[in-house]
DNA sequence: TTATATTGGGTAATCGATTGCATAAAAATA
DNA sequence: TATTTTTATGCAATCGATTACCCAATATAA
């Protein structure tokens, strides 16, 4: 095994000193414009890569970014990372992702795990309600900027790349009233949650705005699977009243609204409407297919690594925080369908 | 901004040396059992944490592995690497996922970007069947343990966790031929990818055992998308003697072609059965439900993981080569089920 | 009591790259 | 020609932790 070659290996090589070598790489100006040329070649020539270790040790920079999801097998936050990646690793960084499982404890376990390893900031997504701010003490006091995207908490000075959730669900609702709809239920989320508690809000102003009650039986909080769908559909279904649409703030329980539905022997859109939100590819696949809420989560990646950038290049000088908020746009399918 | 504590803190805190410091932070038998004390207790007062950095530069080892995979929003893909994160974390390692899209570049690209961050090791599933072997050279130059997981290539002193992608398929064909299929067709994928062409030669060997001829025209290959299978299928179709069945190595082919068999208005399973491969969460929630092999992804995801603690413990002294193989179960769903 | 072991811990080099400060040589100016 | 400025490079410390080697003090053996 033969050893990695070093910048001293090129210095002696050139009989010059690993400082100069070193600047010499860097393209720092001071060197002459022949021997930089010269050590750039050679550096070349013996195969030298940078030892990202020690110029991490040295620079007190890793490298390395860290992003928290709830989990990675969603199209959503699967993209969201796509955009992260895209906009990162060209600038010489890389990603490690961790997922939560919806679980607090990993949630503080992660970001202590990932500031140990020194990353140079964290983009999150929070997860659960009950992570206290406290957390993030740690990350401030080490000056490791965290960006929030989609799932994000107000806290001073931290920065964020949402979707407009208020507005989406609101069209979202809309929509439903446009096709007749009239009784309107909420499939809602952790309502502890900005994103949720918009979603839920946008649904109720639309009722409002188009002269609705707003019956609070049919909103319903759950965790965002498919059986949980299925069971508080069983509920909606047993009343006395039961809707005629279904807006929920997940495209899984609004699959499992679907489901529960079809096994009532009700027609989906004629009987029940049913969105659902974030454009999950099979919304699109389904045979009924599912009318929902496109978060762009790709654009939000690239976004908020943007945002992350920009943070680490002003170094530390400057404390911002922006506040970047994304249109949704509404797609719709055959679910919601109603009108011809 | 207080800086870090380092063991030098500490041990000019205690009027000792940073050496005796960091022994006692390591548990060396050299050092007494009261400065021990003593030192980790200050340790835990002065909140000091290790520098990873600075220990990876000296030791050589980051603590990091990278994991390549095709994508990361299939749950077959998500749940391995939930797997690796279980085993490795533990131990003090971050993972750092690189996805391909199935694209070469990126896979030879990722494969040195990981190198370039001086991972530990990479776990991989190989994505394009043009990537050469020679991209792993400067991974067996750096002595970077390597383990295949799922999409392996035959590498000498390369360890790979796969599953038996001939038994499975062959499980599968059979249980077709035992509802009464007896046309059976194949969509496959890329056959250069070792678990393809096993998929198919179980498929083949199934129909062989059972006295079904093997019509070559009824094996196609595509990639692994919804759209692809629809249109695979609608060639299938539009034969003289259209299949009665349809195994799939793909659960998104078989979704495709459960989209397109129901357009042309054949029901399934009575005219067509279908089976996918990968029991992704799908196939269990669609109103017709799929049948597929399941491939206890996270199982895999502890098992690679565990192989690669192996050889990295082991220190380059012993070269292993381990080739583990996991038995793959069949969910027999709806899909299929023709028979009461 | 003297010689030998053992225990506990210090010294200093090392991992590889970066950078403030110093300086010789070359160029520009007086 | 003498002096100042500029240019190009070297010197050495530094980032924080680890470890081979050395040595004093105490304990054990002869």
């Amino acid at each position: 095994m033969k050893k990695k070659t070093t910048i001293y290996d090129i210095a002696e090589k050139l009989n010059l000193t690993a400082a100069t070598v070193s600047r010499a790489l860097n393209n720092n100006e001071k060197i002459s414009e022949s021997t930089r040329k010269l050590v750039q070649e050679t550096a070349l020539e013996m195969n030298y890569e940078q030892n990202t270790l020690a110029r991490a040790l040295k620079s007190g920079k890793s490298y390395n970014v860290g992003v928290v999801v709830p989990r990675m097998d969603s199209n959503f936050f699967a993209s969201v990372i796509r955009g992260i990646e895209e906009e990162l690793y060209p600038q010489g960084y890389h990603v490690i992702v961790c997922q939560t499982h919806d679980q607090e404890n990993l949630e503080t376990g992660n970001i202590n795990s990932l500031l140990n390893a020194q990353v140079d900031g964290i983009l999150m997504s929070i997860s659960n309600a009950k992570t206290k701010n406290k957390v993030f003490n740690n990350l401030f006091a080490k000056h490791v900027p965290l960006i929030f995207f989609d799932r994000k908490r107000d806290i001073d000075g931290v920065s964020s790349v949402t979707i407009d959730d208020f507005n989406g669900a609101y069209e979202a609702t809309k929509h439903l009233i446009q096709q007749g709809c009239k009784r309107i239920a909420h499939l809602s989320n952790d309502r502890s949650l900005e994103i949720f508690k918009n979603r839920y809000m946008g649904y109720k102003q639309a009722l409002l705005d188009h002269g609705l009650e707003c019956d609070e039986s049919l909103v319903i909080e759950t965790a965002s699977k498919v059986d949980e769908g299925r069971r508080i559909t069983k509920q909606f279904l047993s009343m006395e009243r039961p809707p005629d649409a279904i807006f929920s703030s997940s495209d899984f329980t609004a699959l499992g609204a679907i489901q529960e539905i079809k096994e009532h022997g009700l027609k989906i859109p004629e009987d029940i409407c049913v969105v659902g939100f974030s454009n999950e590819p099979f919304t699109r696949f389904m045979e009924l297919s599912i009318t929902s809420v496109d978060q762009s989560p790709i654009e939000m990646g690239r976004i908020a690594a943007q945002v992350f950038l920009e943070e680490v290049n002003n170094g530390k000088k400057i404390k911002m925080q922006k506040q970047i908020v994304l249109t949704p746009e509404l797609m719709v399918r055959k679910s919601s369908s109603k009108l011809k």
